[in-house]
DNA sequence: ATTAATGCAAAGACTTTGCACCGGT
DNA sequence: ACCGGTGCAAAGTCTTTGCATTAAT
């Protein structure tokens, strides 16, 4: 169902196949990082200069409304986005520089029932927080 | 060290006691859910009409720095608070409605070393999410 | 041809900030 | 008296939206 790149995802969804979904795409799975909308805007710009703020942030939302695009919300800043949402992982955040590592944690963590609140769970979001070794050294 | 009022855990950190952080910490341990900055000020506005926007934003900014509250970053919307840091738990939400519930969670979960990056972890943030009875109702 | 997608610019939601005045200590 | 805190209004950051135009199917 997934494994295929995410231009592939769009088409199944019945999206049409625009020049700016493929460098938003193409930016995406390209990043070894968790880029911001803005950051993607600008790469796409290369490729593509007519490109807007308002289509990267359409295609954003839309990949994310279908589930082919992970949003990380960092306290402060703006959102990120993971394109991979093939393989589980968590993620390891920087509390000063905002850098995130895909992690895969060990164990396991639920809710009894008696803490469920009737919810209908569907997802468990296990982020781990501290500082990356550039922030932790005491320069400042 | 904790188990005081924000209040006079304010004091400890050597702010001092005005009426409005009076009544900003008292909109925050009076409810039973986690206000936003602008719930908050509603709250307030109500025991000290002179009180402004900025100056709430300003203390709950401080009351965060200092460790004295949570902020809770849903994904969409604006950060909520939480003035429980003394007894260890985590947030069910409710995708659809954005409503928070605190759990807490069973179980354990641990980054092995390798998946560390030398990091100094000093915080795990689990977030239970799905749709809470009402919103899962297919009334719409 | 049809209708979704785009670009622009404007608006919106949320938060921070500069500065003169006020009020705890 | 000192200096941190406050209120105001303005600015900032990030994101969404309305609408006329363009282009994928």
């Amino acid at each position: 169902m997934h494994g295929a790149s995410l231009l592939a995802r769009l088409r199944r969804h019945g999206l049409r196949l625009t020049a700016q979904r493929r460098v938003i795409a193409e930016a995406l799975e390209g990043a070894h990082v968790h880029l911001t909308a803005d950051e993607v805007f600008e790469r796409a710009v290369g490729r593509l200069p007519e490109i807007s703020r308002a289509t990267v942030y359409n295609t954003l939302n839309q990949l994310h409304a279908l589930g082919e695009v992970r949003e990380i919300t960092i306290d402060a800043g703006p959102r990120r986005y993971d394109p991979n949402v093939e393989r589980p992982h968590q993620h390891l955040i920087c509390d000063r520089c905002g850098t995130v590592r895909d992690v895969v944690p060990l164990g396991d963590i639920s809710l009894p029932a008696d803490q469920r609140y009737g919810f209908a769970i569907s997802d468990i979001q296990v982020t781990f927080r501290g500082l990356c070794p550039a922030c932790a050294r005491p320069s400042r």
